[in-house]
DNA sequence: CAGCAGCCATTTTTT
DNA sequence: ATGGCTGCTG
């Protein structure tokens, strides 16, 4: 497939800065992947390219397509496209700072503290401030802080006292902020917001003028770049932006975003970067992409339908030539469990008669507190799914502790590290005695590991001082394998040394057993880590693993559906998309009820969504929710009334007393499958999916999927589907272990 | 000092 | 419903 003339603009304009508004699914990415590729059949050296993406998923989807670029393409050949940099923000930021970090007090092997790192540390600033943590919690406070950081907000109380962040105590917080960046330093530890607001600071010391700015590595680093291209700038906050403006510096600057796909305003992105981007950069060239590859007309009939009603947008049209396509598909569902019995089975449906792969598959839903329901339920219906995002992988205790001890090694400042594995696996090194020695580590201004190796000068007991200095003589044994070692071994021998895995072990728990797999597979994820790079050392791992956001690691074993937050949806497409939850208060958001322009932001988030779906869409929701401990009913969400209704089709029982819905007087079916396709095994038309009311009667029997059903030969498993009526009933059923049967009804019993 | 029971607040989205 | 934290007990 050729580009489209408007994408070929993007691909050629050259000359000066160019903003290129592409719609969902219009090309963008290949707009990108393409420029890049002409570029360097320009000549272009490849070092001279920079392309910042969102995520690192997305940095590594670009590289492959920047490379598969290269082969389609004769006079590339040789062209070594690795030397491009591509990354996120994040990514570059931490890349600068691990080369020219000195310049703003980092040593090259700084740790990356991640959220719950940020925690522990802030709650210590908290408590040694003695402010109060009922009143502020280290994470609002640290939330405030991360806000001011990414508007560019220096650490002083005059930018600070108009922005209202910090009331009702700007004092106090301003103190704790403080005393927080005090210890980042002296740990030499940086959090997110610091690597991009050092990385601005270090690039904005460059001496202006003079024969020394020749030399100087940060100024050549700032006129390295020939061309740069940002993804997603809808996105980027101030500081970010500011960013991309130094890094610049004379080089060709294009940018490419959708104002109407603009949702992490909550973690300080502004829109009016993109939209404003024309009057900043004097001779802009604007390109509009309209044509959408993606959607069938349908599915973009609902997507306009739901953001035509936010107000501010620059306003595009999108248009398709795939045709209608199928209707998009509502269902009413009773509550969160009938939701996702629902999901499971239009995808088990579709899996069975339509011949679709799972890998065509995407559920979708605000927060990650819906996901468990539907977990529940493809595990029930035997669908492999995978999940991304939620419970991290990485934010497993006994990865955190392994990492901990890894990172330790590498950088003995770390305080956070040292106080979580001290004692882990406990080795009678109380609260008391690590209290001793961060008191005295902080009175003698030297760091928690160096005050260890003298513990009775802290004022430790003799007994306790003698285990402190056992924890001390092991670090130490373990760092001088540092170097030799290869990472998965080092790891192993941290696990044996620390006394980790045996004691694990010792409890033969299932959750140990589970923690010693979690860790095997984390060290087989290192091995694998170091035999690609051996090159590479703990800090360049380490640093995966900071920004790691996906479970990238998990190369899919067969096809899988997938299960995530819209979120995480952005900048992916799917050919069948269901979008759960779709409720007031779920989505939009409780929070977002009051305030409009939080309300904008979600509506964006459910053009998102929508637009994510390339053949079938199908949005859900629950007439009663139980979440958060508790029963909520919920009105349909206001993006479902907002769909055009000769769009869509409507699935599930119709309110009973009061009507949620005002879609007057459209017929309702009670299927979750198409009634067409009479292939085998065809599913029942009167399925319902709610116990307890509704009357889908089979000879006085009530059927719903997933009722408990005995048989004499398999023994209790559960309903999926069933055909035929009478004597010819036949039910199939999952039972564990032995599989899916189809069987006469007869010879069942329900339960 | 370790382990456990009960109490409390929390519960959007992510680099 | 879940998880973190406090305070008590062995």
């Amino acid at each position: 497939m050729s580009l489209n003339p408007r994408q070929l603009e993007g691909v050629q304009h050259r000359g000066g800065p160019l903003l290129v508004l592409a719609g969902a699914g219009t090309g963008k990415t290949r707009v990108i992947t393409h420029r890049v590729a002409s570029l360097l059949a320009e000549g272009i050296p490849p070092w001279q390219i920079l392309a910042v993406t969102f995520t690192n998923k997305a940095a590594q989807e670009m590289r492959e397509r920047i490379a598969v670029s290269c082969e389609d393409e004769p006079s590339l050949v040789g062209v070594d496209a690795s030397r491009i940099w591509v990354g996120t923000f994040h990514a570059i930021a931490a890349r600068i700072l691990r080369r020219f970090g000195e310049g703003v007090g980092l040593s090259p092997r700084f740790a990356i503290y991640d959220t719950a790192d940020q925690r522990s540390l802030m709650k210590r600033v908290l408590v040694s401030l003695d402010i109060d943590p009922k009143q502020f919690t280290p994470a609002s406070v640290l939330g405030a802080i991360d806000r001011a950081k990414n508007q560019g907000l220096g650490n002083t109380l005059e930018n600070l006292a108009g922005t209202g962040l910090f009331e009702p105590r700007l004092g106090a917080v301003h103190d704790a902020w403080k005393r927080y960046r005090k210890r980042m330093r002296e740990a030499d530890a940086v959090d997110f917001g610091d690597l991009l607001v050092l990385a601005v600071e270090l690039l904005e010391q460059v001496p202006s003028e003079g024969q020394l700015a020749e030399f100087d590595p940060v100024a050549r680093l700032r006129r390295r770049f020939a061309h740069v291209v940002v993804d997603e700038y809808q996105d980027t906050n101030p500081v970010q932006a500011r960013m991309v403006e130094l890094l610049c510096g004379q080089a060709e600057l294009c940018v490419v975003g959708d104002d109407d796909q603009a949702i992490y305003g909550w973690r300080g992105a502004d829109v009016s970067q993109i939209l404003d981007f024309p009057e900043s950069h004097p001779g802009c060239e604007v390109i509009r992409l309209e044509q959408n590859y993606r959607s069938t007309g349908h599915i973009l009939a609902c997507a306009d339908a739901v953001i035509r009603h936010n107000a501010g947008r620059l306003g595009k049209t999108l248009w398709s030539d795939l045709g209608e396509g199928e209707l998009v598909r509502v269902a009413r569902l009773d509550d969160e469990r009938a939701e996702a019995r629902w999901v499971a089975t239009a995808i088990a449906d579709a899996a069975m008669n339509e011949g679709a792969s799972l890998d065509e598959f995407a559920v979708f839903y605000r927060t990650h507190a819906q996901s468990r329901v539907f977990e529940e339920a493809f595990r029930r219906f035997d669908l492999p799914y995978k999940m991304v995002g939620g419970t991290r992988f990485f934010d497993r205790a006994e990865i955190k502790d392994l990492v901990a001890y890894l990172r330790l090694l590498l950088n003995p400042a770390s305080g956070v590290d040292f106080e979580r594995i001290v004692n882990r696996p406990t080795r009678g090194i109380g609260a008391k005695t690590v209290e001793r020695l961060a008191t005295h580590a902080l009175r003698e201004d030297t760091t928690i590991f160096e005050a260890a190796r003298d513990p009775k000068a802290a004022g430790v007991g003799t007994a306790a001082a003698r285990k402190v200095q056992g924890f001390v003589a092991m670090i130490e044994s373990l760092m001088s394998e540092l170097d030799d070692a290869p990472l998965d071994e080092l790891a192993e021998r941290v696990l044996e040394a620390s006394g980790y895995r045996e004691s694990l072990a010792a409890q033969g728990t299932d959750e140990a057993i589970s923690r010693l797999e979690n860790l095997q597979e984390f060290i087989g994820a290192l091995a694998e880590f170091s035999r690609e790079d051996p090159e590479a050392g703990l800090a360049e791992y380490l640093e995966q693993v900071s920004l790691a956001t996906s479970e990238d690691d998990a190369a899919a074993q067969g096809p899988m559906l997938t299960l995530m937050t819209v979120h995480s949806a952005k900048g992916l497409e799917f050919e069948r998309v269901f979008c759960t939850g779709m409720e007031e208060s779920v989505f939009p958001h409780a929070r977002s009820l009051e305030d409009p322009v939080q309300m904008e932001e979600e509506r964006r988030l459910a053009y998102v969504a929508i637009t994510r779906a390339k053949r079938e869409l199908a949005l859900t929701y629950a007439a009663r929710r139980f979440l958060y401990g508790q029963d909520h009913i919920n009105a349909p969400s206001r993006f479902v009334e907002n769909l055009p209704p000769e769009c869509i089709e409507l699935f599930g029982r119709p309110a009973r007393a009061s009507g949620h819905l005002s879609f007057g007087a459209s017929s309702w079916s009670q299927s979750a499958a198409r009634p067409a396709a009479p292939a085998e095994p065809s599913w029942n038309d009167d399925i319902v999916y709610d116990e307890g009311y509704g009357a889908g009667q089979g000879e006085g029997m009530q059927l719903y999927v997933g009722m408990p059903i005995r048989h004499k030969k398999f023994g209790v498993g559960d309903l999926v589907g069933w055909n035929g009526s009478g004597d010819q009933l036949k039910v199939v059923v999952r039972f564990d272990g032995i599989g899916q049967k189809t069987i006469l009804a007869r010879f069942c019993e329900p339960l």
